[in-house]
DNA sequence: CTAAACAGTGGAGTACGCTCCAAGGTCAAG
DNA sequence: CTTGACCTTGGAGCGTACTCCACTGTTTAG
């Protein structure tokens, strides 16, 4: 798969791709006329990319991970393992959001002290 | 309340404080030496600033909802509105991460396709 | 009176995550 | 054989959110 057709599939632009190989987060054969050429897996990774992101991961914490499962014996129980730590993370930060949801909650209609200066 | 002092309850430099007051998410009055005095509610503000940073608003988001804030005619009504509102985006995001946490949850122990090459 | 601990300003620099060129090579269709 | 869609590289630029620096002024304790 060639660079556009990644960037399409994975709903980033060309240049996102490029970046991202500059950091090492995502890594590409080459064809013989020089063209970058992916696999069909890199999209499903590119997909974990954003969610870790929207989680609050780097890109550089992102990277560490995608170096840790290419360097684990068995790639898909690295990749679970992964997964069920982003559950976690998930799962605190939903936590969190219902805290501050209760804490705002609270505040409606209180008249409460967020008075500004 | 001088910088300093804000700074430490706050848990912020006293750099950032002063950042934030050029970009308007906080306002001070100035003593007649020229030092920035804060109302102690400000530390609550500033709080609150760090909470909505951890959950994904930027600061220009946060700086509209302190400007809607002071411009209110009535700030405690104000306040109930802008809490509400969070409370909608909160749920939200929340929503966004137990779709997230399914699909990550669906993958674990799949051998799902994300082999790396 | 002096030293230390605070405060002020303006402006430069940094890290991150892109985003946008410019200049050029590759390739299939007509 | 040209046109157009695709690809390459290197490098500049941008928005966000700080962070640091140099130099200066103010206040307080001894």
């Amino acid at each position: 798969m060639r660079i556009g057709e990644l960037a399409a599939q994975a709903g980033l632009s060309k240049d996102t791709i490029r970046f991202y190989e500059k950091i090492g987060l995502v890594t590409g054969r080459r064809l013989p006329n020089g063209y970058r050429d992916f696999s069909p897996e890199t999209v499903t990774w590119l997909h974990y990319v954003r969610t870790a992101q929207t989680l609050g991961f780097s890109l550089a914490e992102i990277g560490r991970n995608f170096e840790e499962l290419r360097d684990a014996p068995d790639s898909a129980e690295a990749l679970s393992g992964l997964f069920e730590e982003k559950i976690r993370v998930i799962d605190a930060r939903m936590a969190e959001l219902a805290a501050l949801r209760a804490d705002l909650d609270a505040r409606v209609g209180t008249g409460c002290p967020l008075r500004v200066s």
